[in-house]
DNA sequence: TGTCTTCGATCTTCCTGCTA
DNA sequence: TAGCAGGAAGATCGAAGACA
């Protein structure tokens, strides 16, 4: 009876004997060697790509057993009810934290990647963008820069229009969640007739996508030069998830903003509300 | 010519320190 | 406490050279 395939009841390895990772390797004579990553960040870097990037891992699984422990409840019998809860708290607790540490660490990486190579992105080959975007500035993007700003105008928005231009600019008209960024759209086009058209296609979320999972040389598909093993393949994926799009373009958008913290709780890029929209539509039957 | 080794480039992951 | 920046190490693989 082992609702998780975890294969010992021992503590995350950094808290073990409580010696950090670093002191241990400090004890350690020869070459330094990387920790052994433990299987449940691994996967949970791939869970935060692919299968929800802004759920609580710990609500999710707690529910989760909880379900499966009704359904199995007759093998469960032998136990007490006292150390059926105690095991799985034990479990629920070790295995969300080390979930929880891989979704947010692949966020934060790729966050931190993508800040920088979307530049190189929007801007015009053979042309530059002015006044230049620093690399490493966010303070330059968003509504303060007239290319960033017109990728992120709200799909339905007239940017040629002085008026609405400049409430978004100064923030008079703020950005609603469900309102899509213009650069979702292929060649910055919505149609109307047809939102549909041409949407979660355009070169900047290919771009995005190729970045994290098939790596960021693979973008050029006229010199490739990985040699190593990309995420898509690391996982075993073979195909796109509604969630991996929507993960992308939400890493896409908070790239092309001002904000400078990617925080759930942002309410100036509402990043998380923004990837839940997207993720409804793709969900909805209808649409 | 085929095999093996070495080197370098690229990518992923993790760590430390800092900041809000 | 969460997130970011900078940096480093391990993994992987192609290219190049050495050698039988």
């Amino acid at each position: 009876m082992n609702p998780v395939n975890v294969p010992d009841a021992a503590p995350p390895k950094s808290s073990m004997m409580g010696v950090k990772q670093p002191q241990l390797n400090a004890l350690q004579r020869g070459p330094r060697k990387q920790p052994v990553q433990d299987p449940l960040v691994h996967h949970g870097r791939h869970f935060g790509h692919v299968i929800h990037s802004f759920c609580s891992v710990l609500t999710l699984l707690t529910n989760g057993l909880a379900m499966m422990c009704e359904l199995e409840d007759r093998n469960l019998e032998m136990f007490s009810d006292y150390e059926r809860k105690e095991y799985s708290v034990f479990y629920v607790i070790a295995i969300t934290e080390l979930i929880q540490r891989g979704a947010n660490g692949a966020r934060a990486d790729d966050t931190k990647g993508m800040k920088c190579t979307i530049i190189d992105w929007i801007t015009p080959k053979g042309q530059t963008l002015n006044p230049h975007i620093p690399c490493n500035a966010k303070s330059a993007r968003g509504f303060n820069h007239e290319h960033t700003s017109t990728l992120l105008c709200p799909a339905g928005y007239d940017w040629s229009n002085a008026e609405i231009k400049e409430k978004l600019c100064n923030g008079q008209l703020r950005v609603a969640r469900d309102q899509w960024p213009i650069f979702l759209y292929a060649n910055y086009a919505y149609d109307a007739e047809d939102p549909w058209n041409s949407l979660l296609c355009y070169g900047i979320l290919i771009s995005a996508y190729k970045y994290i999972f098939t790596s960021p040389s693979s973008i050029d598909l006229e010199e490739p030069k990985a040699t190593c093993s990309c995420n898509a393949r690391n996982h075993g994926m073979h195909s796109v998830t509604k969630a991996s799009i929507a993960y992308v373009a939400t890493q896409a958008r908070f790239a092309l903003t001002s904000a400078q913290v990617f925080s759930h709780t942002d309410l100036l890029t509402d990043s998380e509300q923004f990837y839940n929209s997207i993720l409804e539509l793709l969900d909805d039957p209808d649409e």
